[in-house]
This record gives C-alpha cells, structure tokens and sequence, in this order.
DNA sequence: CAAAACTGCGAACGTGGTTCGCAGTTTACA
DNA sequence: TGTAAACTGCGAACCACGTTCGCAGTTTTG
C-alpha cells in the first residue's frame, strides 16, 4: 500500500518534527545523503533501510522518525539529486540553444547518479527542486507563442530523450549477440558481420534533441 | 546475485528438460502464460513466486525445475509478449510508413501489456522473438545506405520514443500539482492558470517518430 | 511536577526470492 | 532384468526486505 495515502500531507511540507523531545540524532538531508552515496557506490538496490541505517550508525526502525516510507526516502534522494541542476543557465541566447544546454545538464546528471534510472517516478513525486527546474524550462520556453502544453509535452519528451541517451550510455540495452544461432535472423547477421564503420557521428544527442524540439514547439 | 551468472546458459538456449524422470506436470509456456495473466490484472508486483505457483495449482519451490529465477520468467513473459508484435507488415512501401506503423504496433503492445515499463530491460534477456523483431526491422531498413550502426540507433531510439508514449498514457508522469505553493514557480503558475487550449494536435505520436527516424536516418 | 510528545532501539511480523532434502517416478545402461 | 542415475512435486526452511510496535529514556508544555 502507498504511504501517500495513509500520511495526511505529501514529504515536501510535512513537517519535520514536533517541539518536545529530545533533539533528533540525525535529520532528513543526512539520510538523504547517506542514502545517495549508497545509490552511487552500489546502485539502488543497495538502498534498503537497513544499509541506510547502518551506514548512519543507526537502526532501520529509527529511520522511520524522519521518514514514513521507503518510497519517501527515494522522492527525496530525486529531488535531492536535482538540486544539482543549479544554477540554471542563463536564457539570453536562443531558446533552443538554452533547452539543449539544460538536456546536457540533465545528462550528466543522469552520468553522476545512474540510480535515477532506477528510480520509477511516482506522480507524487516531484519535489520542490525538480519544480523549479519545470519552471526554469518553462522560463527558457516563454518567448514561444505556442500553447503551453506543448510546452509541457516538450519539456517531457526531452527529459524522456535524456533518459533514453542515459541508458544507453550506462548499458542497458546493449545488445548481447554471444551465442545467438543467426540462421534465423539473416538481416541482423547481415549487420554484425559488416564491419561498422567507425561512425563519427559527433552530437547524436544534440542532432536528435534539436530537431526534437524544434519539431514539437515550431512556431 | 544474478542468475545468469550462475548458470551456464542464458534461458533460451537452457535445454528445458532430461529424458529422465516422469513427465512434468507443467511446462514453461504455462507458467509464462499464468505469470502474464496476473501481471496484465494486476500488475508486475502481483507477479510473485507463490502467485503464479498457486494460480497453477502448485508450490513456489516447483517453479525452480522449469525456471532458475525471477528474472527468467520476466525475460520469457517480455519476449512472449513481443510474439504479439507478429505477423510483421509488409515492407513494400516506404519505409519510413512502415517504421511508423511498426512503432504503433509497439505502442498497442504496451497498451495491452502496461506491465511490460516495469521491467528493466537486461541486456542478456533478449529472446527469439524480440530479436526476430529487430530482425525485421533492420529488412525494413535495407534499401537505406546509411552504416549500420545508424540502424541501430535508430531502432532503439524509435522503441525508446514508443516507450515514452506509453509511460505517459498510462499516467504515469502526470504533473499533481495539487497543493502546491506556487509563488516561488510564477512560470508555473502562469501556464497553469492560463486556459490550456484544446490543443488538437493529433498524431503527435506519428509526427514525433516521423521526425526523428527521418532526422535519424537522412540519407 | 506531571502529562504529553518525542527519541532511539530492538524485537517482531508479513512477504518475497530462493534453497534444500525427501519421497516417488521414469529412463539409461550393464 | 535390475540397479543407479536423473528427474519430478512438495513443503519446510533460510535470508533479506519494508514496516510496525512497545519499551525506556528525554525534553517540552502547562
């Protein structure tokens, strides 16, 4: 069961503590943050309450006087990680020219913390970081007489775009042609056995989400 | 740990059974068959071990004499599910008509199998009929002078862009943006106040694909 | 000063994937 | 033909995980 649905208001403005007792040995950034140095060293996975506590030198149950759910714990380290976005480029030049700096951005993010890969993104989730980046984008977008849900169709498909960049860079979906009888697939065969040319094909990221946007925001 | 590091051969080539012993009482086709049933009623979490066991009328523990683990039985229902991309079109038109079309076929898939965004695609999880697919896609791409490797860039950008429209039908990154404060997000604010207009871009899906395979493959 | 509210902690619960041993069954081979 | 090997189903575990709960101690409130 969601722990939305049970807690009265979203982690963004519940509060943090009450005023009685005694002060709190730990604090909501350093769980994040002990939490993202784990997700860096050893993917998501290794994130489970327990690593979490024990590299804060503390008990999983303890954990829970900060956070009300594991879930919790992986909205904040989102959000967390998308505060590094900042500071936002400046947006005097040329919208594109900006988006593109802000997909670059949104790559390396993706490069320094590969677990938002993992990450799947909750609708509750967006934190007041990740708002303001929307919003930054929204700003780069605003001499743009178009409507703005394009304008949020855009905005989604290029971090969609980044996502699919990230994932290719990390891995993911390279092909693993060990031990494959080809007999039955003549094309692909056809394709591996052709030496690939070297392919000096710079910027597929910056060709692909140029025209990207200009396709889907053209005045 | 992974599975695939343990066994000698990956689920396609593993050889199913022995000459020995009595007949099994089940078969892998059944449980793949049982596990997709549960996971298009309730999801990929629904799932488990014991789930798919007792759909079957058995126990957890028997699954192991046809499966080696969880992440086999996820490759098998991924790659039975990509046998309903079959039969494939025609490849007599244009081609970029039929890189379209086999795209909407791709998103009908994930319309009917939304469990399929859930599981993360491992590289060593391709099976026959995914290939076969990708297969066809590069005989799709023939009469195209462009490298090889182009091919298959594109390719796997189309199935990332399909994937993309399919997470946001299935509501997935629908912005809640119920209770937030929008003062600190004025562009936000702004967007979100202005009257969204209907907006009757149709078939942004087709001009979205179409425009990056064209971009992606300009010859 | 007492009650309320909070903290840390450890034990426990339920669920999940996976392993293991046992008993029974079928085939291979001498 | 008979014995050993290999296989099957099954249930009981094991371990890790997220989460809950109660207890003891601590700080604030009135």
């Amino acid at each position: 069961m969601n722990n939305a649905s049970r807690d009265p208001q979203p982690i963004w403005t519940r509060p943090v503590r009450g005023s009685r007792g005694p002060t709190p040995g730990h604090s909501r950034e350093g769980i994040v943050a002990a939490a993202i140095t784990l997700a860096d060293a050893a993917g998501l996975a290794a994130v489970s309450m327990r690593a979490v506590a024990t590299a804060l030198g503390t008990s999983a149950g303890s954990l829970y006087r900060y956070l009300s759910s594991r879930d919790d714990l992986l909205d904040l380290m989102t959000d967390a990680a998308a505060a590094g976005l900042r500071p936002y480029p400046e947006a005097d030049g040329d919208w594109l020219d900006t988006m593109v700096l802000l997909g670059r951005r949104q790559l390396a993010l993706y490069r320094s913390h590969p677990w938002l890969l993992d990450v799947s993104h909750r609708s509750s989730g967006i934190g007041p970081h990740t708002l303001a980046w929307f919003d930054n984008c929204l700003r780069v977008l605003q001499p743009l007489g178009c409507d703005s849900t394009a304008k949020f169709e855009a905005i989604a498909m290029m971090t969609g775009v980044v996502t699919l960049f990230a994932r290719s860079e990390a891995g993911g979906d390279a092909l693993t042609l060990a031990g494959v009888d080809f007999t039955a697939y003549p094309h692909l065969a056809a394709a591996v056995a052709r030496p690939s040319a070297p392919a000096p094909d710079r910027d597929l990221f910056e060709r692909t989400l140029r025209g990207l946007l200009a396709g889907l925001l053209a005045t």
